[in-house]
DNA sequence: ACACGGATACTA
DNA sequence: AGTATCCGTGTC
C-alpha cells in the first residue's frame, strides 16, 4: 500500500482538496477513506481563519505543508485541517467526512452509536471517531507516529458544491465529495450561486 | 426548531 | 471584562 507523500500538500488548496478524496486516513487503530473535503485559501477567502486570525497566518508562515491544524468549533467539536503551501496559493483543506474502513468497533465506542453511515459523516464526527483533539494541533503529519495517508486506488468521480455552514464567501465552489459515496455529511446541492 | 459552550478578535 | 462570531451535532 502506497502512502501519500508530502508533495500532496504543496499544491494549491483546491487541487489538494480533490487529490485527498479517495485516500485513506489512518489514525492509530482506526482508519477511514476521505470522501468529503473543503478548500480554504489564505488570501481572498473571508471564510478562512487566516483572513482574520493573526495566529493562523503565522501558522501558515512558519509550519511545513502537511502540518495539522485542529481547532475547536462552536466550543464543542474539533475540526481537522491540513496545511497546504504552494506559495501564492497557501491554505487549508478541511476533512469533512470519511467512509469508515478499519477499527469500526472503536469508532462506534467513541461515537456512542452503531450506524456506520453516522460514524464519520461530518467534520466533528470524524475527529471524535478517530480520537483527534487539539493535542495534535501544529503537529507535522509526516512526523507523527501511528498515522499515515494511503494513496487512492482507482479513479474517483468528484462532485463539486459550495462550502457548508459558512457565512463569508459562501458562493465559492470549494466543497469536493466522492460523488458515489453514501458517507457524506450532506448531499451535494444543486443550487446555483445567488445573483448579486 | 434549538441548545450546547470555548477560542479568538474586537470594543473600551 | 464584555461582546460578537464561528468551517457543527444531537435532540427536541
Amino acid at each position: 500500500m502506497n502512502t501519500v507523500p508530502r508533495e500532496l500538500f504543496t499544491l494549491d488548496p483546491i487541487r489538494s482538496a480533490q487529490e485527498l478524496l479517495g485516500c485513506t486516513l489512518v489514525w492509530g487503530k482506526a482508519a477511514g477513506k476521505i470522501v468529503e473535503t473543503e478548500a480554504y485559501a489564505e488570501f481572498g477567502d473571508e471564510a478562512s481563519h487566516a483572513f482574520l486570525r493573526t495566529g493562523v497566518r503565522e501558522f501558515i508562515r512558519f509550519r511545513p505543508p502537511g502540518s495539522i491544524y485542529v481547532y475547536l468549533n462552536y466550543g464543542v467539536h474539533w475540526l481537522l485541517n491540513f496545511l497546504v503551501k504552494q506559495g501564492p496559493w497557501n491554505g487549508f483543506v478541511l476533512i469533512r467526512a470519511l467512509e469508515p474502513v478499519h477499527g469500526i468497533d472503536l469508532m462506534e465506542q467513541r461515537r456512542g452509536l452503531h450506524d456506520p453511515k453516522q460514524l464519520c459523516s461530518g467534520p466533528g464526527k470524524l475527529t471524535q471517531a478517530l480520537g483527534i483533539t487539539g493535542e495534535s494541533n501544529g503537529a507535522d503529519f509526516f512526523n507523527l507516529p501511528d498515522v499515515c495517508l494511503l494513496a487512492r486506488t482507482g479513479r474517483i468521480e468528484v462532485a463539486i458544491d459550495r462550502r457548508i455552514g459558512i457565512t463569508k464567501s459562501p458562493d465559492l465552489p470549494w466543497r469536493f465529495v466522492a460523488a458515489e459515496s453514501k458517507f457524506l455529511s450532506a448531499p451535494v446541492r444543486k443550487t446555483r450561486p445567488r445573483a448579486n
